[in-house]
DNA sequence: CCGAAGGTTTACTGATCGGTACATCTTGTG
DNA sequence: CACAAGATGTACCGATCAGTAAACCTTCGG
């Protein structure tokens, strides 16, 4: 069993999904999409949502990779990498095919919080927060849990809003809270 | 044609809807639902879509009205006002049948922004910012469109976040970072 | 060159999808 | 009560759903 063409299936999976969703793509059209037959996909997976599951995985290391190091290349210190994270995610938003936050997605149309695909999402987020705590800690503030998670709030929001596109800027809106709270709680 | 049986359908589609997700949720698991027999439903609406825009309809009544009382009830003054929205948000958070944003999730099923169901969803976040922009202005803040707008991305962030459950309690959180952007911008 | 192991494709399954035709029942008016 | 108008329930439509059986290739040791 080649490896290859199945990382293939679970990278192509994941643009379908995204751009399509979960419950309205059906496996005739994710074989139409990745030219991959059906029956391999049933040889790689056993059900359709044990292939959701290995999307978001390929999707939570993608995301949290990018969006980890596009911090880090944007700012030195850890104060402003809780900052630049706004900057990064307006990147993000401004790309062709941004479609909102593929794991509030996935909890929207699973939502049984002990439904495997839920809890896939809640540990993305998990691991986010993990990582911003850390962060916030690094940059010696005062209640860094506190801080990560409203920063966190602010990030959650702010894709939301750029997905339903009611306001033009919500990331910039976001960096600009995000400021206030980071200052004020540094020493 | 009884408008009481329109209602009634609506009403009971809004939970069936909001429990289950809208392509989760056959209309045969509707007629079974509600009691209501397909072809009365089919009478009412055209499509599925019709009855789900009805569906959003009443949430975006019934929510917005349900919002504003109960942050007028919580407290006098416009700016206080901002403030216990997010003990409002709370106090939806601990229902039992709390599943998120109706209208985050009608959005991520129906992704198209052309889609009206896409469009509903938009026009219940622009209702709800401009009233909140209106409490900014009425609290005399200073830029009030931009703190409206940062106090509605935490109240996103906060539901989602509410929704994926990896946070204890993430209305505190957002009521935190509430009540210092409200302080920064007040006279 | 042979043969077999294993991955791939075609063709199909019963169940369910959104939606409809038609016969039946309910209701307001005389 | 009689009767027409309109709402209702049953039974069904083709299309599509997730998933599968079995024939079909490809590949590699000998």
């Amino acid at each position: 069993m080649r490896p290859s063409k199945r990382n293939e299936l679970v990278q192509k999976a994941l643009e379908v999904f995204y751009r399509n969703g979960f419950h309205a793509t059906g496996m005739d059209m994710l074989v139409g999409q990745t030219g991959i037959s059906k029956t391999s996909m049933y040889k790689h997976f056993r059900t359709k949502e044990d292939l959701i599951i290995a999307v978001l995985r390929l999707r939570d290391e993608h995301f949290r990779n990018w969006l980890y190091r596009r911090m880090e290349e944007l700012a030195d210190t850890p104060e402003q990498q809780l900052i630049v994270m706004f900057d990064a995610l307006e990147e993000w938003f401004d790309e062709a095919g941004f479609k909102g936050c593929m794991f509030v997605k996935a909890s929207s149309e699973y939502q049984d919080t002990s439904h495997p695909i839920h809890q896939q999402s809640a540990d993305h987020k998990r691991l986010l927060e993990r990582h911003v705590i850390e962060l916030a800690k690094k940059a010696n503030l005062v209640n860094p849990e506190a801080v990560a998670r409203q920063l966190l709030l602010l990030k959650e929001g702010a894709i939301v809003t750029a997905h339903l596109a009611h306001t033009k800027n919500p990331a910039q809106d976001a960096k600009a809270a995000a400021i206030l709270l980071v200052d004020r709680h540094s020493h």
